[in-house]
DNA sequence: TATTGAGCTTCCAGTCACTGGAAGCCCTAT
DNA sequence: ATAGGGCTTCCAGTGACTGGAAGCTCAATA
């Protein structure tokens, strides 16, 4: 399979699945002219990691985890505390953006958007007073 | 005033600060002796970059409304579209961190987590079946 | 057979907003 | 004289790609 196909399929752009190669992601083979040759396999583990992806896992999480995918005897807890870890990291995040959110909404409703200079959003910018 | 101080009290790091004057949101002046040398003008517009920067607003926006707020002929039209833009901009990442919250969190809640192989998490990375 | 044009290759650079580190100057205190 | 801390510049690395250039391969068409 060329990367053209793989792409498609996996709904992965070729540059990120040649940068997968790279970082040692995957590791399809090579046609007689050169041209990456994936195997279902591989079309597999990207598939994999567009989900991993999606789901926000890092590139070394993704790592750590179609390791253990690949590892018959990994143990299900190692699986559940790196998604535990990342699910706490997205609580995080979202709070802090709610917290953005809260405050950056009040400013612009304070601010009456015409043609004058008066702006709220700006003196708290600017420290108030 | 030197850069530790400005730090300090403006809560921006000194490496963070000599790269705002790298990319031009700041131009301290220079004692004779090739420190840079800050005004309190220079330690406000710092201050109001912090604040800005902790509302999630790219540099480039800054620069911007760092513009405005020193053209006493701004429309306050101009930040708050600035300042929605960014907000819906906000909403759309809080709410692509909350669809991966609940799917991820579903796959924690399903997992065992002990000993043994089997893995939901893993199972629906690889496409489940 | 010659020539398109699409698809593939590698390599380099840029993104965003810093951050770390190295090498070296300046200033104050002991 | 020396030690330290603060300041300077410059270079490189972060994460995860992405764009672009130069050039090779392949299938189809004129």
């Amino acid at each position: 399979m060329n990367i053209g196909e793989v792409a498609e399929r996996s709904g992965i752009p070729p540059k990120t699945i040649r940068y997968y190669e790279d970082i040692g992601l995957v590791r399809p083979g090579r046609s007689g002219n050169g041209y990456r040759d994936f195997r279902e396999t591989d079309l597999h583990k990207l598939a994999f990691l567009g989900r991993a992806r999606a789901l926000g896992f890092s590139i070394e999480d993704c790592r750590t985890l179609l390791g253990l995918y690949e590892d018959e005897g990994r143990e299900s807890a190692q699986v559940k505390a790196i998604a535990e870890e990342h699910l706490t990291a997205i609580d995080e995040k979202i709070a802090q953006l709610q917290s953005m959110r809260a405050t950056l909404s009040h400013l612009v409703d304070a601010c009456h958007g015409d043609h004058r200079p008066d702006c709220p959003i700006l003196s708290d910018l600017s420290g108030k007073h």
